[in-house]
RNA sequence: GGGCCCGUAGCUUAGCUAGGUGGAGCGCUCGGCUGAUAACCGAGAGGUCUUGCGUUCAAAUCGCAACGGGCCCA
């Protein structure tokens, strides 16, 4: 049987709901039911396990729970392994902090395997608090059983990948220009690089020229501390450069620039004169310079320093570009160009090298100052200030990289970059720039991938290396390993516990190490779509199901996990890993502004979900934007999802009393509803559902949740709430068991039904409240869970779109004649005499015609009034508007007669008599159509108001019927609030006393004394004139003007 | 500096692909309803469609540029 539902409380609901699915373990059974349909193959992006989620992890994992929610309604087998990622160094910096640890050293000493298990400690509690926030929010994932990169069977999917790229001579080792932490002491990837804006030197430095006395090379430079490592100048082959000669404080000297930017150069340097000697044409410049810093770093005394050629130099500063192939990506480039000396004199802490002389042990950061005080004693420093630039840093501890060569390990995905455009151009995405343009954009922009870290909690580089000849290996599988090395037990594939296995060299027979280094931990997430499925341990998993059908995730992932991904799957199998991608947006503050900690603008979805449920969150963040724009965050747009929720409610719950009391039983539903006589309202109310469920369909074909929520508020708010509901509640009050009343239980019944699993995919908890309450209490063998219902077919039979628009004439003419009564101040409550309707289009009159009952009853209407298209209604007056300038010339001194006798006719006739013959006469002359102009004019009593296909006039003129039926409402009203002040049940009966002292008031109300009496149920009722007024609760009110005294009271046996 | 996306009423937005009087919701003002009721409904006011230039008979819509915001990169 139905049940009673008490008002919507978001919270209970939800958390009962919740409970219900863990007691039925619904997720499963929901798998289980559609292992035999097409298959689904979907890769969770894995969130890192630092804490807590936020709102656009919410956003994330919503957008994939309302999308796999609809997919396996429409028949799919799903594979949704929820996944973790767990190693890396943020959470290395969470935990040195934890121990108050300041650098590498300190993890060293405190013992690698202790550090390491206090790492994985930390991301295997925050785990748990991240699953509980994510089910919360009512996301199926498959929870229990989620992938995790920490562990060994992932690692093996990663070390097998590794040697697969090995294998296709993809991994390289060299030396390499790198971003550089000098805190963490690791390489960090380009993509683990933030930038940010800080204030660095901006120096004018000049080079001596070797052969040429007393002439320079001016360089600009933001990092004085790579001076020491300069090696070369670059200038730009086509740019043209000036000698000029230059005399500050009386000391004359040659500079060498580029000519655009002299004048910069010179009012830099505070030079006074000048005088340009000679041009250049940059590709022309030979030159040899001298070391600036030899006698402070005697290593560069033994290279040769030289100008050279280079595209990527800018117009900019001087046009002579400081090359240091040991810190910089270009100077790196440049330098394996010419063959220069890849002079590196910084050490992994961020410290010079015993080959930076005398600066040896000094730190890159403080050496800026002392760097330019050398220079400056030299003679060398131009000009030195400061700039505010943007700057890389470790996105994880804030400090600012430096660039330093190194030896790392690369994958060499730059030999693939073809292959891959072509993989894109594959793949669906959604939407379409964020693969054409964003993606192919920046693998187009992409370099080889270092993978390597010198770091401790990450998956170990399986990579062994001889030490005597070099020869190197790699280990794809724990097996492997132990097979290789003769290593029985292996607890754990971290660190150390891999550190100190020894292989035999298949060369030289020499010992075999592994490479101290950990994985990148982009490469962690980047094999997810196969160490998911447990692969290469697992192959039919593999060949069933991969590779992924779908993934969705914000567009930071374009350059990572999209492209990691991408990456390793070029490399291990030739192809892309996903066949479908959507790229979504981030969550911002109202401001438009990123949501940070340091702004205080973070809004957590607990907040969210302690004020207003999550499913008002779920329905926000899926209708407030297109899944692919960024989503500005505002409190009241929730409000009002939640407004629509609790509508939502309501309307699911208006009808229980009803149904419970007249014992309605739905059943065959479909086979009744043919055989009831539906009112047009109910067939309309039914198509416009079909039309509903159409238009859900086209948007999720697209991942437009946007565009399929949108249209379900609307429906829920306009066609359901607003105008169905109010349509069918006479109906519901109605006594008897008559088919009308049937018709309508019936309607709404198959209505919320098919909401409550249209609605499902994207406010799970509700629909399944609705659910088990509308179907399952009533039909226990109907499918345990709304999510194990199929999903909804639209039934063209149901369908009429002729209807539909008919019924949305009749709403416009409703709410035109609702303002045309707002104008006369006459209140809903009052009838009016009639309702004249002037349409202006075809279709108006059929739409009046078929559904006049309702316009009656919506306008309170006793009369509806349909003219022809065109007609103009007769009680409509005409005033004629008299052309002075027409009628003064050709009446001359009689015009003013003619003005009076006009104003004395009868418009209407003037008007007609115009328009049919163009004239018109009176008794003084002839008027003639120039001569006026018409104007409608409407009497007091009526209002007009137009509607898009015509106009609508409401006549209020009183009748003795209406003024008693509105003083008879009036009455109805006002005792029904005071039943409701007292508390009464809704079929408890009163005893009631209306005293009115206008006797004419009295005559009008009484003429209705039986209609009144029903309406609140009074089993006495007096109304008079002087009489005395008693009750348990007595009030005065003024009606109108017409003063009234009422008393109500319980009736007692 | 480059790529991509976004910029419409006080706020959140539809419309932009396929040019032809700019629609909503919230908030505000006024009103209605009172058997969904610590709910619900209607009306009204409110817009130089970020700015400028261009294409066109016609631009929120197409193009260019600038400004502001976001993500990514150098």
């Amino acid at each position: 049987m139905l049940k009673e539902a008490a008002q919507y409380d978001a919270k209970t609901v939800e958390q009962n709901i919740r409970k219900f699915w863990e007691e039925i373990d619904a997720y499963s059974q929901v798998r289980e039911l559609r292992k035999n349909g097409k298959k689904f193959f979907f890769v969770d992006g894995p969130p890192y396990t630092t804490g807590r989620i936020h709102l656009g992890t919410a956003w994330n994992k919503i957008l994939k729970d309302s999308i796999l929610r609809y997919k396996s309604m429409n028949g799919c087998h799903i594979l949704d392994r929820a996944g973790w990622d767990m190693h890396g160094l943020p959470i290395e910096v969470k935990v040195e902090g934890v121990l108050g640890f300041k650098s590498k050293k300190d993890i060293e000493k405190y013992g690698v395997g202790n550090f390491v298990d206090k790492c994985k400690e930390f991301a295997l509690s925050h785990r748990d608090e991240m699953t509980v926030q994510f089910q919360n929010l009512g996301v199926w994932l498959n929870w229990r059983d989620p992938y995790m990169t920490l562990r060994d069977e992932y690692i093996e999917a990663a070390w097998w990948t590794l040697k697969q790229a090995h294998q296709k001579k993809l991994l390289e080792r060299g030396l390499r220009v790198v971003n550089w932490c000098p805190r963490c002491e690791t390489a960090i990837a380009d993509s683990e690089v933030e930038y940010a804006d800080v204030t660095d030197p901006s120096v004018y430095i000049k080079f001596p020229l070797a052969n040429e006395e007393n002439t320079y090379i001016v360089i600009w430079t933001t990092t004085p501390w790579t001076i020491p490592a300069n090696i070369a100048v670059a200038v730009h082959p086509s740019f043209e450069y000036v000698k000029v000669r230059v005399v500050k404080d009386g000391k004359e000297e040659i500079l060498i620039m580029a000519s655009e930017l002299m004048k910069n150069v010179l009012k830099q340097g505070r030079y006074k004169e000048h005088e340009v000697l000679e041009t250049i044409l940059g590709e022309d410049l030979k030159i040899e310079y001298k070391a600036p810093l030899g006698n402070k770093v005697p290593k560069q005394n033994e290279f040769p320093h030289h100008v050279y050629m280079a595209d990527f130099v800018t117009a900019e500063n001087t046009g002579c570009v400081h090359i240091a192939p040991g810190h910089g990506i270009d100077d790196f480039e440049l330098g394996a160009r010419h063959n220069l000396p890849i002079f590196c004199p910084v050490g992994a802490d961020g410290k010079y090298t015993e080959e930076a002389g005398d600066y040896k042990g000094m730190h890159v950061r403080e050496a800026n100052k002392v760097v330019l005080d050398d220079l400056s004693e030299n003679g060398l420093l131009l000009a030195s200030g400061k700039i505010s630039h943007r700057y890389g840093h470790c996105w994880r501890c804030k400090t600012p990289i430096i660039y330093l060569a190194t030896e790392q390990w690369f994958l060499r995905v730059t030999d693939l970059k073809e292959k891959m455009l072509d993989e894109i151009k594959k793949v669906k995405w959604y939407p379409e720039w964020a693969g054409s343009a964003r993606f192919a954009d920046w693998v187009t922009g992409s370099r080889d991938w270092c993978i390597s870290r010198q770091r401790y909690w990450g998956i170990p580089i399986p990579v062994w290396v001889c030490d005597f000849c070099g020869e190197v290996e790699v280990m794809g599988t724990m097996d492997e390993l132990k097979a290789r090395s003769g290593v029985k037990t292996l607890s754990d594939l971290h660190r150390p516990h891999v550190d100190n296995i020894h292989i035999k060299c298949s060369k030289c027979d020499n010992r075999m190490s592994r490479v101290p280094d950990v994985f990148d931990v982009w490469f962690d997430s980047a094999v997810a779509s196969w160490a998911t499925l447990n692969f290469p341990h697992d192959q039919t998993a593999f060949k069933e199901w991969w590779p992924a059908d779908f993934i969705t995730e914000g567009h930071d992932q374009t350059r990572g996990w999209f492209y990691s991904q991408m990456g390793a799957s070029m490399v291990s199998f030739g192809k892309a890993p996903y066949k479908s991608v959507l790229m979504h947006g981030f969550t911002l503050d109202t401001e438009g502004k990123k949501m940070s900690k340091s702004l205080g603008n973070v809004v957590s979805p607990e907040e969210v979900i302690a004020k207003y449920g999550a499913e008002s969150l779920r329905f926000y963040v899926l209708s407030q934007n297109a899944p692919w724009d960024d989503l500005k965050f505002s409190w009241d747009e929730v409000g009002n999802m939640h407004r629509m929720m609790n509508i939502l409610w309501n309307v699911y719950r208006f009808p229980l009393p009803y149904m419970i009391l007249d014992k309605f039983n739905p059943q065959d539903v479909e086979d009744v509803l043919a055989l009831l006589p539906l009112r047009l309202e109910d067939r309309w109310i039914l198509s416009k559902m079909q039309s509903l469920i159409k238009t859900v369909d086209t948007a999720m074909a697209e991942y437009n949740l946007h565009k399929a929520t949108r249209p379900i508020s609307e429906f829920v708010l306009e066609d359901l709430s607003r105008w169905y509901v109010q349509l069918i509640r006479p109906r519901t009050w109605r006594e008897a068991n008559d088919p009308d009343k049937l018709a309508a239980y019936y309607t709404l019944y198959e209505v919320l039904v098919t909401l409550a699993k249209l609605i499902s995919p994207f406010a799970p908890h509700i629909s399944e409240e609705m659910y088990q309450n509308l179907v399952r209490n009533v039909n226990p063998e109907a499918p345990a869970s709304v999510h194990m219902c199929k999903w909804v077919i639209p039934k063209e039979n149901l369908i009429n779109t002729e209807l539909e628009k008919s019924m949305d004439i009749i709403r416009e003419i409703v709410e035109a004649s609702s303002n045309a009564r707002q104008k006369l101040k006459r209140k809903l409550r009052w009838p009016v005499k009639r309702i004249v309707v002037a349409p202006k289009k075809e279709g108006v009159a059929e739409a009046v015609e078929s559904l006049e009952s309702v316009l009656k009853e919506q306008t309170n209407a006793k009369e509806i009034v349909l003219l022809n298209v065109g007609e103009v209604w007769e009680q409509l007056g005409v005033e004629v508007l008299p052309n002075h300038a027409a009628l003064g010339p050709a009446f001359k001194k009689d015009a003013g007669k003619v003005i009076a006798e006009l104003k004395k006719a009868d418009g209407r006739e003037v008007k007609k008599a115009i328009l049919e013959t163009g004239s018109f006469e009176l008794k003084a002359g002839t008027i003639t159509q120039e001569m006026v102009s018409f104007k409608d004019t409407i009497p007091p009593a009526i209002a007009s108001a137009a509607f898009s296909a015509g106009d609508a006039y409401v006549d209020t003129e009183l009748t003795r019927e209406i003024e008693s039926e509105g003083y008879a409402r009036e009455v109805i009203r006002r005792i029904q609030d005071m039943r409701k002040e007292l508390d009464l049940a809704v079929e408890e009966e009163i005893n009631a006393v209306v005293e009115i002292t206008d006797a004419n008031v009295v005559e009008l109300v009484l003429e209705l004394k039986d209609f009144i009496a029903g309406e609140i149920r009074a089993k006495s009722l007096d109304i008079g004139s002087g009489i005395e007024v008693e009750g348990a609760l007595v009030k005065e009110w003024d009606v109108e003007g017409v003063k009234m005294k009422m008393g109500i009271g319980r009736q007692t046996g």
